[in-house]
DNA sequence: CTGATTTATGTTATCGATAACATGTTATCG
DNA sequence: CGATAACATGTTATCGATAACATAAATCAG
């Protein structure tokens, strides 16, 4: 039977190195006085007892706790967790801890709820990092001005007073369709993300506008709808095939998607990229890997998450000296990956 | 400019409907007896000012937080994050909140103060997701009786007295091994991951033992070993090919590496599953999708994260009423997913 | 040498909640 | 009808830390 140990409070390395409590505080903190031999003293009592300050009463005095909220979506999939990666690496170097809740459905009841369980944490601010799904952001964003601490989302679309960091989709899609412009190509597809989604919408745009500056074809008979998942992704490029037989590429609004034209082209004998340019989006890790490797557009995720951090500490940091924060709208360039697909 | 709100308190609320702070206690607790007019005038208050009570100050007088402390790594990799979204739900539901800390190397002054911050934030317990390393154990298992909480670890060899949850690799790769002398192959060659790891140690075994009990060649030249990435994998199947020129099935010890496998094999005109069968391990959501559809090992990652907050609230509960715990390794069985590859 | 500073430490109040205890009012029962 | 139990509410102590204030000794400047 292991020893169960009792906590070791400030009291406790107090009463043993024969000092105050306020002169522990004060060893702990390096502020104010401290006689060399006493800070000594209280250091190796410390050492000794294995003394860690509860950060839960310090947070709780100081009204300050050092720690952010994470509201994520659909973490079981790749992308997110690239970005809770990117968060919790950054979060880590700046000294804040994460407190994380997952979000599985957009009720206002069940939004409310989250936000008030960080927000009873007495977290210092919030990320959003769940998707902008159809007028799902919209109750939070009325609500912003009665939230006590700075929030901040990932990935939304832009929006004057709110701050947001994301990916610029539309630049990505514009710049997926110009390198298939760029190589001959006039007819050129697409599958869209679900047309909910924000960035589903931004992608596509992106590809529409660019089709139509250069006077080509973006119509509706020219792209059809997945749900990023690979199994849409085949069946949307089997309608695609029907609605536009002679198309020669086609951008795919992500990787997942991506994979299943390769194969589904490999099975019809459709040679890419001779007969069939392909292009996806997010650079999985194993993009380089489908056959003929993915040329793709890579959104860095985890730089997005860091840049989140660095972010919303600087809003709070503003908040806490009193500062005026101009919320701003942030975008993450992404970059073309030339590989085998286009 | 939003009206910066203060927070409001459990003395706000007393005073606004005029009872004392311990009557309101009582209310949001439903504790003992409140009159039902009391009750329902506070319950007003509280609708009205968006009273939440404060965690942090409750976590420090009840010495309870409900908040597990979770140690990942490796996040931006596909199998943590579903392991991490499966404790997420089942956080979710069990009314617990998630620390979480990201390791980034296995030095002791690193373990030692990731734990330190978590146990300074007073979590109830903490789940080890980070993976078995060589010996990056052991340290943490020397100091289990000296830490205040249960600690349950995800994926580790199971070991006397020491609490956790894991796939059984072994078994999967018996599974594999077997499916792969089911379909008439016995030359099987693997791919191991980094020898290293706990989890690819397993794998190996499951093999190399399932071989053996079957008289056939396991012997060193035919396996190689990657470090779990599609790079890797490409370079392990040709030293695999140079070495073992004649081999007619491989086990793959995840599927990243298989995707490497098939589209060099592709690439070599070998034809699979005739000429070479492959079998992976994870069921990655693209596997179903690789040209061609890769069989695999499923290990069902959400449930591993599921059973590992069960675990560790049973044991808090069991801490908090003074029973004894007895320490178990648990394990769950993975599945065979065949597919065209083998 | 004396008053102002600097140094060093202790005491009390506080953060926001609940536990433990106290007290008064209504029912209930023999 | 008086005693006991059930109901209803308030008061004080407490969790573990820091802030604010207080005090005393040592140092320093003129």
């Amino acid at each position: 039977m292991p020893t169960r140990k009792k906590r070791v409070t400030i009291k406790d390395v107090a009463q043993a190195a024969g000092v105050s409590t306020q002169t522990v505080s004060r060893v702990m903190n390096n502020v104010s006085y401290v006689s060399g031999e006493t800070r000594q003293r209280v250091e190796n009592v410390v050492e000794e007892l294995g003394y860690r300050p509860s950060t839960l009463a310090r947070s709780l005095i100081q009204q300050r706790s050092y720690t952010l909220g994470i509201v994520t979506f659909g973490l079981k999939y790749i992308g997110p967790s690239r970005t809770l990666n990117g968060i919790a690496d950054q979060a880590d170097k700046l000294g804040y801890m994460l407190v994380m809740k997952e979000l599985d459905n957009f009720d206002t009841a069940h939004i409310n709820d989250v936000l008030g369980s960080l927000l009873a944490r007495q977290v210092d601010g919030i990320l959003w990092a769940a998707p902008e799904i159809s007028d799902n952001h919209d109750w939070l964003e009325e609500h912003l001005s009665s939230i006590p601490v700075p929030i901040l989302f990932i990935a939304m679309q832009p929006k004057q007073g709110v701050s947001s960091v994301s990916t610029d989709n539309f630049q990505g899609a514009v710049m997926a369709t110009e390198h298939l412009l760029g190589i001959g190509r006039k007819k050129i597809a697409h599958i869209s993300g679900p047309l909910t989604w924000w960035e589903a919408l931004e992608r596509k745009r992106g590809w529409r506008e660019t089709m139509e500056k250069n006077g080509l074809d973006a119509s509706e008979r020219c792209c059809t709808e997945g749900n990023w998942s690979s199994a849409s992704g085949e069946n949307a490029f089997n309608q695609l095939l029907d609605a536009y037989p002679d198309l020669d590429s086609v951008f795919v609004a992500n990787d997942q998607m991506a994979l299943s034209v390769l194969r589904e082209a490999h099975r019809r004998n459709i040679r890419v990229p001779e007969q069939l340019a392909v292009i996806g989006f997010d650079n999985l890790p194993e993009s380089a890997y489908f056959y003929p490797s993915l040329t793709t557009i890579s959104q860095d995720l985890q730089l997005l998450g860091e840049e989140a951090v660095q972010t919303i500490v600087q809003m709070i940091q503003a908040r806490q000296n009193n500062e005026a924060v101009t919320a701003q709208p942030r975008f993450i360039q992404p970059t073309l990956v030339v590989r085998e697909s286009a």
